[in-house]
RNA sequence: GCGAGAGUGGCGGAACUGGUAGACGCACUGGACUUAGGAUCCAGCGCCUUGAGCGUAGGAGUUCGAGUCUCCUCUCUCGCACCA
């Protein structure tokens, strides 16, 4: 009978849903382990990135199913945010309607590949009431808090978009959605003040390492951006105000000779009025402040962007030296920084240092390295020295180690009220306000009397109204609908008008991993039994793309949904993540725009769900990038085909024989023996490849030696009762191990074989049990060397003694050959691997 | 510039604690079968000057033995990027 996938496929999948044989039973005796994928934007399409994401996923979630784990693998739709609402503009549909309609065609194409997903119990889309009413609710929960509030403040803009980004959504100055230049716009927002738990992020990162790839980790870190240092006040020489700077280097305010503002720094009116340069120095200003809103800020090398300045006429005082400093404006200090305002060692800092130079500002040596030969000065300077030293020309901290210079002048500051030891961080509040319609309604109420007054609890959700049309420059209709925004203010019953801003979609995913274990839940968010059977996830699989984004805010909400009492004695989100690697074709990225993708439906229909989920699999390590080839998925549809050309070879022919069954026995002929050890060998390594190591491709390449193996000795292992039974057991094996890869064809071959009887769905057998004793060789191969270069290979009994062997080995032909006219000084014996012999 | 990762046949990739480099697959070559073969099966397949030869980006080192460990150099990919 010939292969057909498609009807193979189809009817497994029928068969599964309907004895619901992925469906997940809470608690119980076994070890639970929770397997997430990345869920998906309902984009419409699924591409090759998904398929090998889920792909990744069901073989680990079948797999540890086999391993006799309870499994939790669910899926669900991250179904708000702007392609939806930019498909409704173009094509006069409801962002509902678009969205919903795309979770139906992408469900059944993920149905269509046989994932091992509890849809049932699972399935959830960010945009249902059932979901978002409860981002309403922590909202109110973390303004309670003070985890979320309002300020006015200049914010990332897209006037495409028509609406505000995070500054995680900026990427090179332009809208990372439709690459637009972002602007800056005085708004106020909705933030969540993530920077309370900055601390918390960064150290709990710790707890991360091995379980998360060091990269990620690192890129974390780095965003987060810890820089321990102090603040010190510089008075200014005219009136009682000072400027106060952030610096990590306070070892070296000896040497600061200037001071240097941003172009947004408030003082900066007073510094400049009435000054005789005032208006070249407004000029300057303006110039600066157009610079840094572009593109060409951010896109610029900083190593090229030559250094500019002006001064502002105005100077303030070292509290050390009590020298007057030049107060400066300079294009390098940013205003979103500490506070904008850098104190000026030229010596010490490469940045300053260049600005000195251009515009013939002091320059002061204050750090001598220890090891130098001749002392740093002015005379051999050429570059800033940014190294560890002693305290140089430092009045009383002369000689001192920089380090504790760094204590010792913070503590001054400290005792003289100048300053203080303080801690600065890069990362800043996340603003979730979005003038967007297709998002979680913030649910807020502005009244004229009690001012922003947060809606009742017993309220929510706050419906997002579903008979809106998006107006056709992107604006959100909500501003607009009256029955919407027109509402009661929950405080004095006086007239309100609703938040008409909504949540930014990162919000939705952000504990939606959380639901997971309790999606059906309608009283409260979460089960505090599911949360403890299931959290954290165990494995989590995605992008690498969400390193940063999607990462920390779901770190941030799984702490302050603790802090909460939603989530209790979970610290963060994911115990272990893997980031697969992109689907390249021709050495690029897949891409729309690039028009080189490949459909998964067309290659399913070509090939079947098997052998494209095998390929995705096999073609490379999950970490890496993979290209497509057409040839490669033909490979592995030969492979496919053989196996099933290797069944239809046996049907009818053999024992029913479970996996790893065949015993050892004196009457199996050599090559019955020989096929039990490769099918005991093939289980360990592919065991360990999928659960241990996450090679799939490896464990795919054991299955297929394995094979190999069966086809070539079919017909000798036909001819005994004892090759029969080898085969049998053997054949049942490679049923299991490709049942996690290709389940479809794992499943019919194993029906087929009459095994379903006896012991059920491949899908539910246990994976394979291999016996050391069966991996055991009477007679090895032991390699000989001569001074560690392979001469010989000799055929040995397994154990045999290191004198006998080395006997051997001196003997063997092209040993001795290699050995004449040397002398030996040594013989290393590693047992039942190899004999180097050491000559001279 | 800083940080992370990676360099192995014609290609994708194996080699797990230092111990037979190139598993598995693709491509290619030869053969078998065949009316036919873009099917299938069998065999071959790192390189060359065929040797007591060379070979894991290049160079040094540690070791009886290095793709694997150490140091240096080069190249590529990704992330951050004037962070004071």
């Amino acid at each position: 009978m010939k292969y057909n996938p498609g009807d193979i496929e189809e009817k497994w999948q029928k068969i599964w849903a309907d004895e619901d044989t992925f469906n997940t039973t809470q608690g119980g005796d076994k070890p639970h382990f929770y397997c997430l994928e990345m869920f998906p934007y309902p984009s419409g399409k699924i591409h090759m990135g998904h398929v090998r994401n889920y792909s990744l996923g069901d073989v680990l979630a079948r797999f540890k199913r086999m391993e006799g784990f309870n499994v939790l693998h669910p899926m669900g739709w991250d179904g708000f945010g702007l392609p939806a609402e930019n498909a409704a503009i173009q094509n006069n549909i409801h962002p509902a309607e678009w969205t919903f309609s795309n979770i139906r065609a992408m469900r059944a194409q993920l149905q269509r590949l046989g994932f091992s997903y509890d849809w049932k119990h699972t399935e959830l889309a960010t945009c249902h009431p059932g979901y978002y009413k409860w981002n309403q609710v922590f909202f109110l929960k973390f303004m309670e808090k003070g985890l979320a509030y309002r300020k006015n403040a200049a914010q990332n803009w897209c006037p495409k978009c028509n609406t505000v980004l995070a500054n995680e959504q900026v990427e090179e100055g332009l809208c990372w959605r439709c690459d637009s230049k972002v602007e800056q716009k005085d708004l106020t927002q909705w933030f969540f003040r993530i920077t309370d738990y900055a601390d918390q992020l960064l150290d709990d990162l710790d707890t991360l390492v091995g379980g998360w790839p060091e990269r990620v980790v690192t890129m974390q870190r780095n965003w987060i951006g810890k820089s321990v240092g102090a603040e010190i006040n510089f008075a200014l020489a005219e009136g009682t105000d000072s400027i106060s700077v952030f610096t990590t280097r306070q070892d070296t305010v000896f040497g600061a000779t200037f001071m240097s503002l941003s172009a947004e720094h408030p003082l900066l009116e007073r510094l400049i009025k009435g000054k005789p340069q005032e208006r070249e120095t407004r000029a300057f200003i303006e110039k600066l402040k157009q610079e840094q809103s572009g593109p060409v800020a951010y896109m610029a090398n900083p190593d090229l962007m030559e250094k500019e300045g002006v001064f502002t006429g105005s100077y303030c005082k070292n509290p050390f030296t009590g020298e007057l400093m030049p107060i400066w404006i300079a294009n390098f200090v940013l205003a979103g920084y500490g506070t904008g305002a850098v104190m000026g060692v030229p010596a010490h800092d490469q940045r300053d240092f260049d600005f000195a130079k251009k515009y013939s500002l002091p320059i002061r040596v204050v750090i001598q390295p220890r090891k130098a030969e001749t002392p740093l000065s002015l005379a051999n300077l050429d570059a800033a020295y940014d190294g560890p030293g002693l305290m140089f020309d430092s009045g009383e901290y002369t000689g001192m180690d920089n380090e504790a210079g760094k204590d010792a002048i913070a503590a001054w500051l400290e005792r003289n009220g100048k300053g203080k030891r303080t801690v600065n961080w890069r990362l800043r509040d996340w603003n979730i306000s979005r003038q967007r319609y297709w998002g979680t309604p913030i649910p807020v109420i502005y009244c004229e009397k009690c001012g922003v007054v947060p809606e009742k609890e017993e309220n929510l959700p706050v419906i997002l109204p579903l008979d809106l049309k998006t107006l056709p420059d992107g604006r959100s209709p909500l501003p607009y609908a009256e029955e919407f925004y027109k509402c009661v203010c929950p405080q004095c019953g006086g007239e309100g008008r609703r938040e008409t801003d909504t949540m930014d979609t990162f919000v939705d995913s952000s504990w939606y991993q959380a639901r997971f274990t309790s999606s059906r839940k309608e009283d409260a968010p979460l089960d505090p039994a599911a949360v403890k059977n299931w959290l954290p996830v165990d494995q989590y699989i995605g992008g690498v793309e969400h390193a940063i984004l999607h990462l920390l805010y779901d770190r941030f909400f799984t702490k302050a949904l603790r802090d909460c009492g939603y989530l209790e004695g979970q610290d963060e989100p994911f115990a272990n993540l893997l980031t697969q690697g992109m689907v390249l074709m021709d050495g690029a990225k897949m891409s729309k725009s690039k028009g080189n993708t490949v459909d998964p439906t067309d290659m399913i229909k070509k090939y079947g769900a098997d052998t494209v989920r095998l390929f995705c699999l096999f073609a490379a390590p999950p970490e890496r990038d993979f290209d497509w080839t057409d040839s490669g998925i033909e490979g592995s549809y030969r492979f496919v085909q053989r196996v099933w050309r290797l069944a239809e070879e046996l049907t009818g022919k053999l024992p029913v024989a479970g996996p790893c069954t065949a015993g050892p026995d004196a009457a199996q002929t050599p090559l019955a023996r020989e096929t039990r050890l490769r099918e005991h060998a093939a289980v360990k390594k592919a065991g360990e490849d999928i659960g241990v190591r996450f090679q799939f491709n490896t464990a795919i390449a054991a299955t297929m030696e394995l094979v190999n193996h069966l086809y070539l000795a079919k017909e000798e292992l036909l001819e005994s009762a004892s090759g029969r039974t080898a085969l049998s057991s053997a054949f049942s094996t490679v049923l299991t191990m490709l049942a996690p890869f290709t389940p479809h064809l794992a499943e019919e071959l194993w029906e087929r074989f009459g095994l379903t009887g006896r012991f059920g769905r491949v899908s539910t057998m246990d994976w394979p049990k291999y016996s050391e004793e069966a991996l055991r060789r009477d007679i090895i191969t032991v390699v000989v060397q001569v001074n560690g270069k392979l001469r010989g290979k000799l055929e040995v009994p397994a154990g045999i003694a290191q004198a006998e062997i080395e006997k051997a080995a001196l003997a063997e032909g092209n040993v001795s050959r290699h050995l004449a006219g040397l002398t030996v000084r040594k013989v290393l014996h590693v047992p039942d691997k190899l004999v180097n012999v050491v000559a001279s």
